[in-house]
DNA sequence: GTAACTGCAAACCTTTTGCAGCTTG
DNA sequence: CAAGCTGCAAAAGGTTTGCAGTTAC
């Protein structure tokens, strides 16, 4: 994998440059979809093998305490998952039988949120949306879930 | 805790009637927010102090897999949540700041979701939507996250 | 050189499981 | 009585932490 060097957008964020970090970072940037803190040592590990879970999750905490990464979790499944916060607006689609995920990028919602901020006085932030089915895959193979 | 006995609601989704799955049930029906296992644990300890978090999850998974509780989890938080399936379409307002949860009964979504599968080909079965913010009372208190 | 980062192993917390004993129908 | 539910304790994931050694600036 090409290693682009982020030490200054990681310094900016006043996150200390270590090399690990570069490459965490790096592979959260070619990823499209979030992965789990077990994918990512995985993936790191195969550029620096010396790399420890822990760390990876030291330094996945720090980008998210930082903004630079985004940590969620799928319904019904107890690991985090994390991703490059790109700014942009996003969801996902989840394959109940593969757990496939498959990016949606419209958004139907600020209407919705304006109204729902005047109706219960929150200062909506953010927001979550998933959908569930089955991928196109899956229902070709049909059986059961 | 007013104790009505589910035992034909309980047959009638094949599940066996036992004292511990009619307590279980009676507390998930009067609550009107998702628990945890261990809130569900506490709440039936209330009712029968013998019953031990082994059998809390045992129950609530027989639940979830007979279509009876719903199962899922809020964002950046490694515990499952459990609530009735009252077949009602509502989602949640989550204060990022106290974690209190608000209901919200509104969904803008039909439209949108057919929209998308013809899309994507996917059969959406499901979708999770969860708006987060800072609820009123933390608002005024105001401060840091 | 110093403050901060890292590897390792152990601890932690939520959830699951094996087994012997007890309930339900 | 048989099937299957339950308590207990132990195991199993995922995640966090203490500490001694290493790295970045």
């Amino acid at each position: 994998m090409e290693q682009i060097d982020n030490r200054e957008l990681l310094n900016d964020r006043g996150i200390k440059y270590t090399n690990q970090r570069n490459i965490t970072f790096n592979i959260l940037r070619q990823m499209d979809l979030p992965i789990t803190a077990e994918q990512a040592f995985m993936k790191v590990k195969e550029v620096d093998s010396s790399i420890s879970l822990s760390t990876i999750y030291r330094i996945l905490d720090l980008f998210v305490s930082k903004g630079l990464v985004l940590k969620s979790n799928i319904s019904d499944d107890n690991k985090a998952i994390f991703e490059l916060n790109r700014m942009e607006h996003k969801h996902h689609l989840i394959c109940v039988k593969c757990k496939k995920m498959t990016v949606v990028d419209n958004c139907p919602f600020e209407a919705f949120e304006k109204t729902l901020e005047q109706k219960t006085k929150f200062q909506i932030t953010a927001h979550k949306l998933e959908m569930y089915g089955f991928c196109p895959l899956c229902q070709e193979k049909g059986g059961d879930i």
